[in-house]
DNA sequence: GATGTATATAAACATAAGCTTATATAATGA
DNA sequence: TCATTATATAAGCTTATGTTTATATACATC
């Protein structure tokens, strides 16, 4: 039961690792995804979701050529964490260290049709 | 806040420290009692509180030669840990791994007098 | 079937982390 | 004062961790 606890925690215990969470909370990515998001190569990024998969952080699902990762809500509020929904919940605009990370989220291209209907229904609105 | 937060998993990511949170969670303990209860070297557990230290996970209280050691309940509730709730109230049994941590806790100084106290109470009691 | 895209993995490296042994500092007590 | 006890710190060592670069694998598309 330590064990299982250290080594969540160890994986949460890194600035990348809880930056992933962090998007991956909000949306699920794939490998890609998240290497345009935080602007650090491909292995690095992989190497991270390893580590986050062992531990049960984050599910996968394959679809094609593309992994695409989601945290593990079960996991995430009741073996460890619960704690973090303060940083999890918190708004981007008080997370300063992402702001760039935060803007490249909102480029990406799975998330230009959002934009897109929201600037119709913008326009609707209007 | 995310370094911060960083900060504190790595300082709880560790075994060892987890360890001495759990009885400094049950008991104030000085350097000594911890080295006696974990049976590892002095100059590991001070290393180890000195990590705990620098997060605010532990408080520190002087008397005389001595140095005291208990959670900071502020920051191991409020900042992070929450979850830890169950790692931390969950009965020594439920927690092999420490089986004999928790034995040598029982026999250190000062817990001779509960003890005695217990004896006494079941002396009385019969 | 060749090319490109997505992901995983391996090798190599640098740094961090944890441990032991030795020693320093400080307070206590005979 | 000298020996003892409690704690902190430093040096040296070993292992773990995170990163980059290079390469392998698998699927997709032309």
């Amino acid at each position: 039961m330590i064990q299982q606890t250290v080594k969540v925690l160890k994986a949460l215990g890194e600035p990348t690792r809880l930056a992933i969470l962090k998007f991956l909370s909000m949306q699920e990515l794939c490998i890609c995804e998240l290497t345009a998001v935080l602007a650090i190569s491909q292995p690095r990024v992989s190497q991270h979701i390893k580590v986050l998969k062992k531990t049960g952080l984050v599910k996968e699902r394959k679809d094609k050529q593309k992994s695409y990762y989601r945290v593990n809500i079960a996991v995430l509020n009741g073996a460890v964490i619960e704690p973090f929904q303060a940083f999890l919940q918190s708004d981007p605009d008080l997370l300063p260290e992402l702001t760039e990370e935060f803007q490249r989220f909102r480029q990406l291209d799975s998330n230009q049709e959002v934009q897109d209907c929201k600037a119709e229904c913008r326009i609707t609105a209007i």
